[in-house]
DNA sequence: GTTAATCCCATTGACCCCCATATAATCCCA
DNA sequence: TGGGATTATATGGGGGTCAATGGGATTAAC
Protein backbone atom coordinates (compact mmCIF):
# COMPACT_ATOMS: atom_id res chain seq x y z
CA UNK A 1 0.00 0.00 0.00
CA UNK A 2 1.85 3.46 -1.04
CA UNK A 3 1.97 5.85 1.68
CA UNK A 4 3.26 9.02 1.98
CA UNK A 5 6.28 9.26 3.46
CA UNK A 6 9.41 10.94 4.76
CA UNK A 7 10.21 14.90 4.29
CA UNK A 8 11.11 16.77 1.63
CA UNK A 9 12.40 20.29 1.01
CA UNK A 10 11.66 21.70 -2.27
CA UNK A 11 12.21 25.25 -3.66
CA UNK A 12 9.57 27.82 -4.69
CA UNK A 13 10.70 29.41 -7.62
CA UNK A 14 10.03 33.37 -8.99
CA UNK A 15 6.76 32.21 -10.33
CA UNK A 16 5.73 30.76 -6.83
CA UNK A 17 5.99 27.16 -8.70
CA UNK A 18 6.89 24.04 -6.32
CA UNK A 19 8.11 20.44 -7.43
CA UNK A 20 6.08 18.00 -5.82
CA UNK A 21 8.64 15.29 -4.36
CA UNK A 22 8.31 12.48 -7.24
CA UNK A 23 7.28 9.61 -5.04
CA UNK A 24 4.58 11.90 -3.60
CA UNK A 25 3.54 12.24 -7.05
CA UNK A 26 3.89 8.23 -7.86
CA UNK A 27 1.42 7.93 -4.98
CA UNK A 28 -0.99 10.47 -6.02
CA UNK A 29 -0.64 9.16 -9.93
CA UNK A 30 -3.44 6.48 -9.49
CA UNK A 31 -5.77 9.65 -9.06
CA UNK A 32 -8.39 10.37 -11.47
CA UNK A 33 -7.48 13.87 -11.24
CA UNK A 34 -3.73 15.24 -12.00
CA UNK A 35 -2.87 17.41 -9.23
CA UNK A 36 -3.66 17.19 -5.79
CA UNK A 37 -6.67 19.01 -3.42
CA UNK A 38 -5.06 21.16 -0.64
CA UNK A 39 -6.76 23.22 2.03
CA UNK A 40 -5.49 24.88 5.47
CA UNK A 41 -5.06 22.78 8.39
CA UNK A 42 -6.66 23.72 11.42
CA UNK A 43 -4.51 23.35 14.04
CA UNK A 44 -1.55 24.26 12.52
CA UNK A 45 0.24 26.56 10.32
CA UNK A 46 0.22 24.42 7.42
CA UNK A 47 -1.06 23.04 4.15
CA UNK A 48 -3.25 20.02 4.41
CA UNK A 49 -2.92 17.91 1.06
CA UNK A 50 -4.56 14.45 -0.55
CA UNK A 51 -5.55 12.89 -3.83
CA UNK A 52 -8.59 13.63 -5.19
CA UNK A 53 -10.06 10.25 -4.71
CA UNK A 54 -9.82 10.62 -0.96
CA UNK A 55 -11.77 13.92 -1.46
CA UNK A 56 -14.43 11.75 -3.53
CA UNK A 57 -14.45 8.67 -0.93
CA UNK A 58 -15.58 11.42 1.66
CA UNK A 59 -18.22 12.76 -0.25
CA UNK A 60 -19.88 9.59 -1.02
CA UNK A 61 -19.22 8.30 2.45
CA UNK A 62 -21.32 11.09 3.63
CA UNK A 63 -24.09 10.47 0.79
CA UNK A 64 -24.40 6.86 1.80
CA UNK A 65 -24.47 7.61 5.13
CA UNK A 66 -27.20 9.88 4.59
CA UNK A 67 -29.01 7.62 2.64
CA UNK A 68 -29.24 5.03 5.05
CA UNK A 69 -30.73 6.90 7.35
CA UNK A 70 -33.75 8.06 5.04
CA UNK A 71 -32.43 11.63 5.34
CA UNK A 72 -33.15 13.07 2.18
CA UNK A 73 -33.14 16.27 3.71
CA UNK A 74 -29.87 16.36 4.62
CA UNK A 75 -28.75 15.22 0.75
CA UNK A 76 -30.68 18.22 -0.66
CA UNK A 77 -30.82 20.38 1.84
CA UNK A 78 -27.32 20.06 3.38
CA UNK A 79 -26.86 21.02 6.89
CA UNK A 80 -25.88 18.60 9.65
CA UNK A 81 -22.40 17.99 8.62
CA UNK A 82 -20.88 21.61 8.90
CA UNK A 83 -17.02 19.81 9.10
CA UNK A 84 -17.36 18.27 5.56
CA UNK A 85 -18.87 21.25 4.37
CA UNK A 86 -16.44 23.73 5.35
CA UNK A 87 -13.75 22.17 3.87
CA UNK A 88 -15.65 20.99 0.82
CA UNK A 89 -16.06 24.85 0.53
CA UNK A 90 -12.40 25.53 1.72
CA UNK A 91 -10.46 23.64 -0.87
CA UNK A 92 -8.12 23.80 -3.66
CA UNK A 93 -7.17 21.66 -6.48
CA UNK A 94 -4.16 22.52 -7.65
CA UNK A 95 -2.80 20.69 -11.33
CA UNK A 96 0.66 19.47 -11.90
CA UNK A 97 2.60 21.06 -14.65
CA UNK A 98 3.89 19.28 -16.96
CA UNK A 99 7.11 18.75 -14.72
CA UNK A 100 5.33 17.87 -11.61
CA UNK A 101 4.85 20.99 -10.32
CA UNK A 102 2.19 23.55 -8.71
CA UNK A 103 1.44 26.67 -7.40
CA UNK A 104 0.13 27.44 -3.86
CA UNK A 105 -2.41 29.99 -4.22
CA UNK A 106 -1.33 33.20 -1.92
CA UNK A 107 -3.47 32.76 1.01
CA UNK A 108 -2.95 29.02 1.55
CA UNK A 109 1.01 30.39 1.42
CA UNK A 110 0.11 33.01 3.59
CA UNK A 111 -1.54 31.05 6.14
CA UNK A 112 1.64 28.34 6.52
CA UNK A 113 4.24 31.30 6.18
CA UNK A 114 5.68 29.76 2.95
CA UNK A 115 8.06 31.89 1.19
CA UNK A 116 11.01 30.92 -1.02
CA UNK A 117 10.85 27.18 0.63
CA UNK A 118 8.35 24.89 1.09
CA UNK A 119 8.94 21.78 3.23
CA UNK A 120 6.93 18.42 2.37
CA UNK A 121 6.01 16.47 4.53
CA UNK A 122 4.47 12.33 4.65
CA UNK A 123 1.70 11.58 6.91
CA UNK A 124 0.63 8.18 5.25
CA UNK A 125 -2.10 8.38 3.97
CA UNK A 126 -2.08 12.22 3.24
CA UNK A 127 0.62 14.89 3.50
CA UNK A 128 1.15 18.48 4.25
CA UNK A 129 3.50 21.40 3.16
CA UNK A 130 5.18 23.77 5.93
CA UNK A 131 7.82 26.62 5.73
CA UNK A 132 11.22 24.43 6.83
CA UNK A 133 11.64 26.66 10.04
CA UNK A 134 8.04 26.01 10.78
CA UNK A 135 8.06 22.30 10.53
CA UNK A 136 11.84 22.15 12.02
CA UNK A 137 9.75 23.90 15.24
CA UNK A 138 7.11 21.52 14.97
CA UNK A 139 8.82 18.54 14.62
CA UNK A 140 11.35 19.06 17.20
CA UNK A 141 8.75 19.47 19.54
CA UNK A 142 7.38 16.49 18.55
CA UNK A 143 9.88 14.25 18.79
CA UNK A 144 10.93 15.54 22.44
CA UNK A 145 7.65 14.28 23.27
CA UNK A 146 8.32 11.01 21.92
CA UNK A 147 11.26 10.63 23.49
CA UNK A 148 9.62 11.20 26.65
CA UNK A 149 7.22 8.72 25.87
CA UNK A 150 9.51 6.20 24.70
CA UNK A 151 11.55 6.62 27.99
CA UNK A 152 9.07 5.92 30.13
CA UNK A 153 7.37 3.08 28.24
CA UNK A 154 9.69 0.95 26.16
CA UNK A 155 9.48 0.13 23.06
CA UNK A 156 12.11 1.74 20.37
CA UNK B 1 11.68 -18.06 11.45
CA UNK B 2 13.02 -14.93 9.66
CA UNK B 3 14.78 -12.78 12.36
CA UNK B 4 17.52 -9.93 12.20
CA UNK B 5 20.19 -11.79 13.73
CA UNK B 6 23.92 -11.39 14.66
CA UNK B 7 26.62 -8.34 13.52
CA UNK B 8 27.95 -7.28 10.53
CA UNK B 9 30.60 -4.31 9.90
CA UNK B 10 30.49 -3.23 6.12
CA UNK B 11 32.26 -0.33 4.06
CA UNK B 12 30.76 2.45 2.93
CA UNK B 13 32.00 3.86 0.05
CA UNK B 14 33.21 6.67 -1.42
CA UNK B 15 29.71 7.38 -2.85
CA UNK B 16 28.53 6.84 0.50
CA UNK B 17 26.72 3.21 -0.27
CA UNK B 18 27.00 0.14 1.93
CA UNK B 19 25.77 -3.24 1.30
CA UNK B 20 23.28 -4.63 3.76
CA UNK B 21 24.64 -7.96 5.02
CA UNK B 22 22.92 -10.83 2.74
CA UNK B 23 21.02 -12.58 5.45
CA UNK B 24 18.86 -9.56 6.38
CA UNK B 25 18.13 -8.72 2.86
CA UNK B 26 16.62 -12.49 2.64
CA UNK B 27 14.46 -11.25 5.56
CA UNK B 28 13.35 -8.21 3.82
CA UNK B 29 12.86 -10.30 0.77
CA UNK B 30 9.00 -11.00 1.26
CA UNK B 31 8.59 -6.94 1.26
CA UNK B 32 6.47 -5.31 -1.17
CA UNK B 33 9.05 -3.27 -1.22
CA UNK B 34 12.36 -3.55 -2.52
CA UNK B 35 14.56 -1.46 0.32
CA UNK B 36 14.50 -1.01 4.12
CA UNK B 37 12.71 1.83 6.04
CA UNK B 38 15.22 3.75 8.61
CA UNK B 39 14.97 6.56 11.26
CA UNK B 40 16.65 7.48 13.75
CA UNK B 41 16.51 6.10 17.03
CA UNK B 42 15.25 8.44 19.88
CA UNK B 43 17.55 7.02 22.45
CA UNK B 44 21.05 5.96 20.42
CA UNK B 45 23.21 7.56 18.63
CA UNK B 46 22.20 4.40 15.69
CA UNK B 47 19.41 3.76 13.17
CA UNK B 48 16.80 2.21 13.27
CA UNK B 49 15.45 -0.06 10.26
CA UNK B 50 12.69 -2.19 9.08
CA UNK B 51 10.44 -3.92 6.89
CA UNK B 52 8.38 -1.40 4.59
CA UNK B 53 5.42 -4.37 5.94
CA UNK B 54 5.90 -2.84 9.44
CA UNK B 55 5.13 0.67 8.51
CA UNK B 56 2.00 -0.26 6.24
CA UNK B 57 0.23 -2.24 9.12
CA UNK B 58 1.24 0.89 11.36
CA UNK B 59 -0.55 3.09 8.85
CA UNK B 60 -3.45 0.62 8.48
CA UNK B 61 -4.20 0.55 11.82
CA UNK B 62 -4.68 4.05 12.21
CA UNK B 63 -6.96 3.86 8.55
CA UNK B 64 -9.15 1.45 9.52
CA UNK B 65 -9.48 3.22 12.87
CA UNK B 66 -10.27 6.17 11.46
CA UNK B 67 -12.98 4.95 8.61
CA UNK B 68 -15.03 2.24 10.90
CA UNK B 69 -16.41 4.96 13.30
CA UNK B 70 -17.95 7.45 10.41
CA UNK B 71 -15.53 9.59 11.66
CA UNK B 72 -13.90 12.09 8.84
CA UNK B 73 -12.24 14.20 11.65
CA UNK B 74 -9.46 11.79 11.69
CA UNK B 75 -8.76 11.60 8.00
CA UNK B 76 -9.44 15.78 7.47
CA UNK B 77 -7.67 16.76 10.81
CA UNK B 78 -4.87 14.29 10.55
CA UNK B 79 -6.16 11.76 13.19
CA UNK B 80 -4.65 12.93 16.46
CA UNK B 81 -2.39 10.59 16.25
CA UNK B 82 0.96 12.40 16.77
CA UNK B 83 3.32 9.23 17.50
CA UNK B 84 2.16 7.70 13.74
CA UNK B 85 2.79 11.35 12.08
CA UNK B 86 6.06 11.68 14.12
CA UNK B 87 7.21 8.60 12.41
CA UNK B 88 5.29 8.92 9.06
CA UNK B 89 7.48 12.17 8.75
CA UNK B 90 10.97 10.72 9.89
CA UNK B 91 11.03 7.70 7.97
CA UNK B 92 13.27 7.31 5.18
CA UNK B 93 12.88 4.71 2.63
CA UNK B 94 16.39 3.28 1.11
CA UNK B 95 16.00 1.04 -1.72
CA UNK B 96 18.53 -1.60 -2.75
CA UNK B 97 20.67 -0.53 -5.78
CA UNK B 98 20.68 -4.27 -7.70
CA UNK B 99 23.67 -5.52 -5.18
CA UNK B 100 21.50 -4.72 -2.03
CA UNK B 101 23.41 -1.88 -1.28
CA UNK B 102 21.67 1.77 0.34
CA UNK B 103 22.84 4.98 0.43
CA UNK B 104 22.50 6.07 4.13
CA UNK B 105 21.04 10.10 4.46
CA UNK B 106 23.40 12.12 5.33
CA UNK B 107 21.11 13.35 8.06
CA UNK B 108 21.37 9.95 9.45
CA UNK B 109 24.96 9.27 9.23
CA UNK B 110 25.40 12.18 11.25
CA UNK B 111 23.22 11.22 14.06
CA UNK B 112 24.84 7.22 14.58
CA UNK B 113 28.19 9.28 13.36
CA UNK B 114 29.19 7.08 10.56
CA UNK B 115 31.87 7.81 8.33
CA UNK B 116 33.74 5.25 6.69
CA UNK B 117 31.96 2.08 8.20
CA UNK B 118 28.85 0.56 9.46
CA UNK B 119 27.98 -2.47 11.91
CA UNK B 120 24.39 -4.07 10.93
CA UNK B 121 23.14 -5.00 14.52
CA UNK B 122 20.21 -7.93 14.34
CA UNK B 123 17.92 -6.94 17.15
CA UNK B 124 14.99 -9.81 15.78
CA UNK B 125 12.31 -8.12 14.46
CA UNK B 126 14.37 -5.11 13.31
CA UNK B 127 17.98 -4.61 13.05
CA UNK B 128 19.88 -0.99 13.39
CA UNK B 129 23.17 0.56 12.05
CA UNK B 130 25.97 1.94 14.27
CA UNK B 131 29.63 3.43 13.81
CA UNK B 132 31.63 0.55 14.58
CA UNK B 133 33.60 2.14 17.76
CA UNK B 134 30.28 3.76 18.85
CA UNK B 135 28.59 0.27 18.82
CA UNK B 136 31.69 -1.51 20.46
CA UNK B 137 31.49 0.65 23.53
CA UNK B 138 27.78 0.30 23.44
CA UNK B 139 27.68 -3.34 23.45
CA UNK B 140 30.43 -3.61 26.23
CA UNK B 141 28.82 -1.45 28.53
CA UNK B 142 25.68 -3.72 28.05
CA UNK B 143 27.53 -6.78 28.32
CA UNK B 144 28.92 -5.31 31.88
CA UNK B 145 25.42 -4.36 33.47
CA UNK B 146 24.44 -7.99 32.59
CA UNK B 147 27.24 -9.84 33.85
CA UNK B 148 26.80 -8.03 37.15
CA UNK B 149 23.20 -9.10 36.95
CA UNK B 150 24.39 -12.62 36.43
CA UNK B 151 26.84 -12.49 39.29
CA UNK B 152 24.80 -10.88 41.62
CA UNK B 153 22.64 -14.26 41.70
CA UNK B 154 19.70 -12.89 39.81
CA UNK B 155 19.69 -14.10 36.30
CA UNK B 156 19.26 -12.92 32.96
C1' DG C 1 -3.23 46.05 -24.37
C1' DT C 2 -1.74 44.56 -20.20
C1' DT C 3 -1.38 40.95 -16.89
C1' DA C 4 -1.19 36.39 -15.57
C1' DA C 5 -0.92 31.53 -16.32
C1' DT C 6 1.19 27.36 -18.38
C1' DC C 7 3.42 25.10 -21.90
C1' DC C 8 7.90 23.98 -23.58
C1' DC C 9 12.81 23.56 -23.61
C1' DA C 10 17.50 23.81 -21.32
C1' DT C 11 20.64 22.92 -17.53
C1' DT C 12 22.44 20.81 -13.57
C1' DG C 13 23.37 17.40 -10.45
C1' DA C 14 22.08 13.33 -7.97
C1' DC C 15 20.82 8.78 -8.25
C1' DC C 16 20.80 4.15 -10.03
C1' DC C 17 21.75 0.73 -13.63
C1' DC C 18 25.34 -1.97 -15.27
C1' DC C 19 29.74 -4.01 -15.51
C1' DA C 20 34.07 -5.49 -13.33
C1' DT C 21 37.01 -7.50 -9.63
C1' DA C 22 38.32 -9.80 -5.34
C1' DT C 23 37.53 -12.73 -1.67
C1' DA C 24 35.13 -16.19 0.57
C1' DA C 25 32.02 -20.04 0.66
C1' DT C 26 30.17 -24.14 -1.54
C1' DC C 27 29.96 -27.76 -4.67
C1' DC C 28 31.58 -31.55 -7.48
C1' DC C 29 33.96 -35.33 -8.72
C1' DA C 30 37.82 -38.20 -8.94
C1' DT D 1 39.01 -36.55 1.32
C1' DG D 2 41.32 -33.25 -1.34
C1' DG D 3 41.61 -29.92 -4.77
C1' DG D 4 39.86 -27.49 -8.50
C1' DA D 5 35.71 -25.30 -10.25
C1' DT D 6 31.58 -22.73 -9.47
C1' DT D 7 28.75 -19.53 -7.03
C1' DA D 8 27.71 -15.73 -3.90
C1' DT D 9 28.98 -11.62 -1.49
C1' DA D 10 31.18 -7.35 -0.84
C1' DT D 11 33.29 -3.59 -3.11
C1' DG D 12 34.77 -0.06 -6.92
C1' DG D 13 33.71 2.90 -10.68
C1' DG D 14 31.64 4.66 -15.46
C1' DG D 15 27.86 6.49 -17.50
C1' DG D 16 22.98 7.06 -18.58
C1' DT D 17 18.61 8.63 -16.76
C1' DC D 18 15.51 11.29 -14.18
C1' DA D 19 14.23 14.85 -10.88
C1' DA D 20 14.48 19.62 -9.57
C1' DT D 21 14.98 24.11 -11.20
C1' DG D 22 15.20 28.31 -14.33
C1' DG D 23 13.60 31.02 -18.00
C1' DG D 24 11.60 32.06 -22.51
C1' DA D 25 7.50 31.76 -25.47
C1' DT D 26 2.74 31.06 -26.30
C1' DT D 27 -1.86 31.16 -24.90
C1' DA D 28 -5.66 32.74 -22.06
C1' DA D 29 -8.14 36.36 -19.16
C1' DC D 30 -10.10 40.83 -18.62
Amino acid sequence: MTAFLSTYVNKVDRKKRVSVPAPFRAVLAGSSFGGLIVYPSLREPAIEAFSRDVLDQLNNRRMSRSLEGDDFEQVLLGGGDSLVDAVMAMVHELPFDREGRVVIPPALAAHAGISDQATFVGRGNRFQIWAPDAFQAHQDQAIDALRRRVENGGGP
